[in-house]
DNA sequence: GCTCACACTAGAACAGGTTCCAGTTTTGCC
DNA sequence: GGCAAAACTGGAACCTGTTCTAGTGTGAGC
C-alpha cells in the first residue's frame, strides 16, 4: 500500500468518488451532489463513500482542499504581480476568486460545505484556511514583520471567506467578492507603501 | 388585525413558535431544534410553522434579527466606551460577542442558520448585517469620512461573521472571536488615532 | 347570524443524508 | 495456495426537514 495508507484500488475508488462529486457539483451545485448519485456515478456502493468521507460536506470540503493546494502550487510557480504590496495581495486574491468564478455551481457546492459543522469537514476548512493564509503571505516581502503579516493575512482570509459565503447566499454577485477583498487590502496595506 | 398583517392570535402563535425554537436551541443547539419538537412545544401543527417561516433556518435567522435589533437599542442607550476610535469599536464588538457567549448553544444554532442558502433566511442575514454595520458605525465620530467608515465597518463585519463561524465549527474558542476582531480593529484604525 | 375564504390540525407521505446488515470479494500474511 | 481480517456490495432501514391532504375551526363582510 502507498504512503497514504490506501491500496492502489482504494486510492482509485476514492478518486472516483471525488471526481463524481466534482462532476455532479459543477453541473448542479450543492443540491445536485446527492450521495446516491455520487455512488452510482463513481461505481461504488453508497456505504463505501462513508468509509472514506464522514459526510457529504466532508467529501466536498476535501475537493476544496485539493483545489486550494493546486492554487498554492500555481501561485508559487507564477508569483503575484504588482508594484506595491497591496497590488500584489489583491492580485493573488483575485486569482483565487477568478478560479471560483469559472465554476460557479461547483464553488457554491464547496463553499456551502465549507461552513458545515461536521468535524472532519472542519479539518479541511482549517487546511484550506492555512493554505490561503500562506498564499496571501507569499505576496509580502521577506522583511515584513511576520506577526503583523500573519494578522493581516488572517483578516483578509476572513473577508474573503465571508464574502464568498455572501456570494453563495446570493447577497450579491461574484464580482463583489474581489471588490470587497480589494477594499480591505487597501485599508490594511496602503499605510505600508 | 394589527399593522404587521397578523391577527392577535396569529401573532401569538408566531411568537410561541419563536419562543419554542429559542428554548430548544438554548438547550441543545442547532440539532436540537427539530421542527416536530418546535411544533409540539409551541402547541401548533407542524404545517403551521411553515406558514410563518419558509424553513428551519429562516425561523432561526428571524430570532437572530430580533437579537440584533435588541443589541442595537442597547448600544444606542449606552454608547460605546473608549478614549480612541479603535477602543470604542472594539468595545461595541466585544459587547456583541459577549451576548453570544452567554448563550453558546443558542448562538451555535442561529449562526449555523446564518449561513444557510434559504432565500428568506438570506433576507434576515442581510438585515443582521445591516444592523451590525450601523452599530459599528455608531462608534465613529461624526466628522469621519463616511465612505471610508462604511468600508471599515464592512470589513469588521466580515471578520466578526467569519470568526463566529469558526467558533461554531470549533476551529477555536469563543474568546478568539473577540481577539480576532480586536486585532482587525487595530490594524484598520490605529492609523487614524 | 350566515357564509365563504382562509387558517389550522393531525397525520401521512416524501426526500435525501446517514446507518445498518447479510453476503461476497480483496487483501495481507503464513 | 489457504486463511482470517478487512473492505465492498446491494439494498433496506432510519432520521429529520419539508410537503401534501382531508377534515375542522374561525373571522371579516354582508
Amino acid at each position: 500500500m502507498s504512503a497514504t495508507g490506501l491500496t492502489k484500488s482504494q486510492a482509485a475508488r476514492r478518486g472516483r468518488v471525488i471526481d463524481a462529486a466534482l462532476s455532479l457539483g459543477s453541473d448542479g451545485g450543492y443540491d445536485a451532489v446527492q450521495m446516491r448519485d455520487v455512488a452510482t456515478t463513481a461505481g461504488v456502493a453508497l456505504g463505501t463513500i462513508y468509509r472514506y468521507f464522514s459526510s457529504k460536506d466532508h467529501l466536498l470540503a476535501e475537493t476544496l482542499v485539493e483545489w486550494a493546494n493546486d492554487l498554492g502550487r500555481k501561485v508559487s510557480r507564477k508569483p503575484p504581480k504588482g508594484e506595491v504590496l497591496s497590488d500584489k495581495v489583491v492580485d493573488v486574491l483575485r486569482r483565487a476568486t477568478r478560479g471560483m468564478e469559472l465554476e460557479p455551481k461547483l464553488s457554491e457546492a464547496v463553499v456551502t460545505a465549507l461552513s458545515s459543522t461536521d468535524p472532519h469537514a472542519a479539518r479541511c476548512q482549517r487546511e484550506v484556511g492555512d493554505v490561503m493564509n500562506s498564499i496571501i503571505a507569499s505576496a509580502f516581502p521577506d522583511d515584513f514583520d511576520a506577526a503583523t503579516r500573519d494578522d493581516i493575512c488572517r483578516v483578509l482570509g476572513h473577508v474573503w471567506f465571508s464574502s464568498l459565503v455572501g456570494w453563495v447566499n446570493r447577497w450579491y454577485g461574484i464580482n463583489h467578492v474581489g471588490d470587497e477583498v480589494e477594499i480591505a487590502a487597501h485599508l490594511l496595506l496602503d499605510q505600508y507603501d
